[in-house]
RNA sequence: GGCCCCAUAGCCUAGUUGGAUAAGGCGCCAGCCUUCUAAGCUGGAGAUCCAGGGUUCGAGUCCCUGUAGGGUCACCA
């Protein structure tokens, strides 16, 4: 596949006799201003005693370049778009290098809520898309043990009016939820109940029979409601690590590192790391009476991913509130003495959700709950569909619009730049029209139904495509070609949204011929067309499945 | 208060190592279905890119200051 940006920065090289380094060899952006052409370069602005006339006529040598001509003190180069289309196939160089991600990570008193949408569908699609050129290991961390797991374990013993998830007729991962609001509740009632779930976590932790049937009841009634929802987005993950199988590791590294005088034992606070002299360059990494916090498993943790697995690089897909703690957790993973584990790892920071009420509070039961979420788009999208296909069933459309409802949430969750916050508010958030996933879907079922009619015609097929048919079509060459470029920064930028950018665009591009231009005429064309609208669907395809959007050949 | 993140049309966003006329969508206005799928397409109005300074041939993009918003400052996870 080739990267153009690559190609002809290599080719530029070589045409200006390697005058200048090839790093400074840079392609200008705006890529709307370039119609006409494929790359520019602003290397003569930079270098006004370039002899430009020579320039160009050993760049015009090289196969496949169509002109080179100076505009603007801009270098404009068109491509032969047909000789690239031609070589043009999908997949990228694979390196040989192993890449953790862990996401999603639950706790399992409450259900998931969209801010774990966007962990979870983030991290599903961060994945897929380092898959394209590294080795990659799905990880999911589950948060089944302490205080919060005992709340909401006592308020169902106290509170509950129902024994079951089947009683109280709720999703069984709702049930536990509903209990941890119920026991957030009874707190402000009366706050010393606290203590009593304290004491529960203290026999959890004695390994109390009791309370460990209860704990496993409700761990599992959690977790088989994420797991649908797991099952329902089409996630799958390699590794599952449990928390309360790890949480009391990592002490044996803290006191080996404290052996060594890497960790002080301070009276006031415990096992201590100190980068600095001031409080705030310190952290506490595990209690004075020798228990574990959280960052003791953390520590334990990483080091078990990197060894294990013989990871290259570790990611962590977790929120921007715990940006500090993660620089933390590294400093103090360089600090007593296992650098080449912190070097190696990465948190993959993520903006925060937020409704229009205010911000996310599961505790007192202010979430928008992954089920709602998915519940509400899923019947707009089968209103819709009722609406446009009045002749069949709302029976036979509910597969199609459970379809077209995940694609709209995915390419919701996926196009913003993951860094950013953003409002959700589910009345006006997920779009049908416009920019959305149902018009990437609509666009790649228009491209099947084209691609159909056209072998109906039975035209005599080419080996290879000869021609592009229109201007359209030749812009359409044009954005086409773009794609392993865009694929390869995405992939170095550690960015999905470039892709859902990406495949809008050429989507957007592709209606405006389909709406302009008759594609279906004569067989000569067709042949060219039918070859050409092939690689359109498969790059489409190969974005659907990074992005994790299980495609509609009609709708 | 310290540290971190962010600020682009009425609204939501893109803007990929600084580069040509700041891009798309929602909403608004005017059009397009007897012809390959109208969840679509065409045209129009709408932007002092938060403010001020700096670096540069060139700044939405880099640096400084300020302002607004968010996050975080636990022996919680």
């Amino acid at each position: 596949m080739f990267i153009l940006k690559e190609y002809i920065s290599n080719l530029i090289y070589e045409s200006l006799n390697k005058k200048i380094p090839l790093d400074t060899i840079q392609r200008t952006t705006s890529d709307s201003k370039l119609i006409n052409y494929d790359y520019a370069s602003s290397i003569f602005i930079s270098n006004k005693n370039l002899d430009f006339q020579d320039f160009k006529s050993r760049m015009t040598k090289n196969k496949g370049i169509a002109c080179v001509e100076q505009v603007n003190d801009f270098v404009n180069i068109c491509l032969d778009r047909v000789f690239f289309l031609n070589e043009f196939n999908i997949g990228i160089k694979k390196e040989k290098k192993k890449v953790m991600v862990e996401f999603s990570s639950p706790n399992t008193n409450k259900p998931l809520h969209i801010g774990h949408v966007r962990n979870t569908l983030l991290g599903n699609a961060l994945s897929n898309l380092l898959s394209k050129k590294y080795e990659v290991v799905r990880a999911n961390l589950i948060n089944d043990r302490g205080i919060h797991i005992c709340k909401s374990m006592l308020a169902y013993m106290k509170f509950s009016k129902f024994k079951s998830p089947e009683e109280a007729k709720t999703k069984s991962d709702l049930f536990v939820g509903d209990c941890y609001v119920l026991f957030n509740n009874a707190e402000k009632e009366n706050p010393k109940i606290i203590e009593e779930a304290e004491a529960l976590l203290l026999k959890w932790e004695a390994k109390d029979p009791d309370t460990l049937v209860l704990w496993t009841k409700m761990n599992d009634w959690a977790l088989k409601g994420m797991k649908k929802i797991y099952n329902e987005f089409g996630i799958d993950f390699d590794v599952w690590f449990f928390e309360s199988e790890i949480y009391d590791k990592g002490k044996d590294i803290i006191f080996d590192a404290y052996n060594k005088g890497k960790v002080e034992l301070d009276t006031e606070l415990g096992y201590t790391v100190k980068f600095g002299d001031k409080p705030e360059d310190y952290k506490v990494v595990l209690r004075k009476n020798g228990t574990c916090i959280y960052i003791t498993q953390d520590i334990y943790l990483a080091k078990l991913k990197i060894e294990k697995y013989k990871l290259d690089k570790s990611i962590y897909v977790v929120g921007s509130e715990q940006n500090d703690y993660f620089d933390k957790l590294i400093k103090v993973l360089e600090h007593i003495g296992i650098p080449e584990i912190a070097d190696k790892m990465e948190h993959y920071s993520y903006g925060m959700i937020s409704l229009p009420s205010g911000k996310l509070k599961s505790r007192e039961g202010n979430v928008v709950d992954a089920y709602t979420l998915i519940d509400a788009i899923r019947q707009e999208a089968l209103e819709i569909l009722k609406e446009k296909q009045s002749n069949k069933s709302s029976e036979d459309l509910k597969g199609e619009a459970k379809q077209i409802a995940d694609a709209a949430i995915k390419y919701f969750i996926l196009k913003y730049d993951a860094k950013k916050d953003f409002v959700f508010d589910i009345k006006t958030s997920l779009s049908f029209d416009g920019n959305s996933g149902p018009y990437i879907l609509y666009s790649y079922a228009r491209i099947c139904s084209l691609l159909k009619k056209m072998q109906e015609t039975k035209f005599k097929p080419l080996k290879s495509i000869e021609k592009l048919e229109t201007k359209e079509e030749l812009n359409l060459g044009r954005i086409m070609l773009k794609y392993p470029d865009r694929l390869s920064e995405a992939i170095e930028k550690e960015s999905v949204h470039f892709l859902v950018n990406y495949i809008t665009d050429l989507a957007n591009h592709f209606n405006t011929t389909y709406a302009n231009i008759k594609l279906i005429t004569k067989d000569k064309e067709i042949a060219n067309r039918f070859l050409f609208y092939t690689k359109m669907k498969s790059i489409f395809n190969d974005v659907f499945a990074i992005m994790g959007i299980k495609p509609l050949e009609r709708m």
